[in-house]
DNA sequence: AATGAATGAGGATTCATTCAT
DNA sequence: TATGAATGAATCCTCATTCAT
């Protein structure tokens, strides 16, 4: 049946891989669009193209699967930060640079966004959850702290708040735009947070 | 057990009356620490101490309750803006001073802030919820947007973003802190707030 | 407030009766048109332009007013058989019309057939409903049988079955059509029921 | 307990069909004896010995399971009329006969009517299930139809109306018998059913 | 690994009925 | 007499989860 261009015949490992990362994507849709409580592991497994018991053979509950998500959320933010700030810029210009980089790609999915919220309801009603995500937020908190770290370091001047605390006021402003999206329609994503982070520059001066 | 002022007998308008507001409290506790969707009408009842049937002599639908409270929600904020902005304030410091109230009555009730998300988050999701939101939200949001648009007339400098892009933008910061809050720790509620309007002073100087 | 030619205020009874009148057409229509078990207690007293507690303050429950419905359905139709009857036809011609005059009518109200079909279902399902319905029905019955009964007699002939069997026979055609009718097109009302009458006669000589 | 004829462990589809038959013949005397609206899926389910949720497993809705219904009774009544009218009669006597057994088929079961006529009722009320109802009722309505005509061929005589009418009729009588049947007490069922079909044969000659 | 029938608890909603006004 | 808020049971249906295949 196989020719010598047939697709070749998945291994069995690979064939769960593909099983798995189509119910994550299913997974991620229907959270994003009917939130976490809203969307059906029958409905995931569906979308997938999957029955309910191929759900359960990957992951153990509805929990567990919001929290690969979690991993990977972060994970991809990991990525997006690291590659903005990667060049290991030392000047001021290079600095705002990055971050405006930065500043870009939030909200630019808003998609991810609006997962980012779910993750956020969730861990407020599941504390063996909320445990996950602190771990995991704290950390990418004060990678994005030390980039403003670094900046008002460069600028001679104190920070008008700790970066930590100006590092959770971003990504509080880019969920807060998030929620408002599909309501309104007067955002381009991440300017309104270049406004700021010049407002706060413009201050410290 | 009554005295000559015992506590006069109900008449029936004050009674259904009550019913009602224990119903709408008990609502938004619910909504507000298990979502909407999380939310279950029997809970909601037995919660304010009646019966299901009760909720519906007082209530359409689920969605029903949401908008009374979405009602009575931006009523408080409309009643909480009004009373903040009052006193005609012509000078800078004077409007300076009503936006840092504002932004201080802003995130003091955490709970208050997260019913604001299920709204918004409901609103993505019921189309005929949407239009009713829409309106009100619209409206409070040019409220606030005049405010911000006359401390900049005040300044004789042009505001870095239209008055309705800034005020979107502080009722998202508010939001999207409300929603790490229980998260998180480190947050005086407003001040943050405060920070940022004034890093938007100081850049348009 | 009132003037010579002012509508005559009703007097206490007659307002309870036209509340009950009202309330009585109300729950034929929605009997007829949602079944017993389909129409609410609520429905009929909206529909009739009162609330359940006047449904209650003049009904007891549910069967009671079905009960009504059944007095009011058997009257009508002993009303209409006598009317039909009433000039002591002694000649097969005139009994023959009068018949046929008996036939047109019933079926004429498709309505009144439906709720006849509610109040045998409903018998069917309540023993007490039952046995005042059985009273009733029999004495209708054997009503119309006895005119059979005189049609054979002075045909001189026997007739095929007894006249009680026989006038079961046409009520139940006449229900089984009524059933028909909104599914199908093809029925003018009593039409039937005389081509088996005449059928009757035929077989008969 | 098991010898070497043990009951054979049920496969999969087998053990699927069983369930789905139970839930329809529990669903069937709960229709019959409640009516439609009466029999609610939780006693359906219960009767048959299995839970709600396997009522779901098999069936989408109420209705889901009344047409499954619809489609074995029409099946049944099909196989009833072409095992009767087989042998392809060519004879009057004959015909007659076929008639004659078919007659007392009807009614033979009272369930089997009453069924038909929750169908009916709830065709009246649920125009999708109309749709469907219509479909398989016209079909058979032409042809008891069909046969009705071949007999007044063979007579050479015409019907005393279209054979698609009289087809109705005979339903419909046998329908209108059947809700008079627990009330009352006196009928043989398919005899006047043939009462009638002599006198219409009667009266064409 | 994947299926999907079956479970049992819980979802929103409607009902007949009661009773203080 | 008539009101309609409140009850509590019952309605249809969906859910996360289990388990034999």
């Amino acid at each position: 049946m196989s020719t010598t261009t047939a697709r070749r015949r998945l291994t069995r490992e690979e064939s769960q891989a593909q099983t798995r990362e189509r119910l994550i994507n299913a997974a991620q849709h229907l959270f994003v669009s009917n939130g976490y409580g809203g969307a059906s592991i029958r409905d995931i497994a569906n979308n997938a193209g999957y029955s309910q018991g191929a759900f359960y053979s990957n992951f153990s509950s509805k929990e567990d699967i919001l929290l690969e998500l979690l991993r990977r959320h972060m994970e991809a933010e990991a990525l997006q930060l690291s590659t903005v700030m990667g060049n290991n810029a030392q000047q001021l210009e290079q600095i705002l640079a990055e971050l405006e980089a930065w500043a870009s790609t939030l909200n630019q999915d808003a998609d991810w966004c609006m997962l980012s919220i779910e993750l956020q309801l969730h861990a407020k009603r599941s504390p063996t959850f909320a445990a996950e995500y602190q771990k995991v937020w704290g950390k990418h908190r004060s990678e994005i702290g030390s980039v403003i770290s670094l900046l008002f370091e460069k600028l001679g001047r104190p920070a008008p708040a700790s970066p930590d605390e100006l590092a959770a006021a971003f990504m509080a402003l880019s969920h807060g735009l998030a929620l408002q999206r599909t309501t309104d329609r007067l955002d381009p994503p991440g300017r309104l947070i270049m406004v700021f982070l010049r407002g706060l520059i413009a201050s410290a001066k």
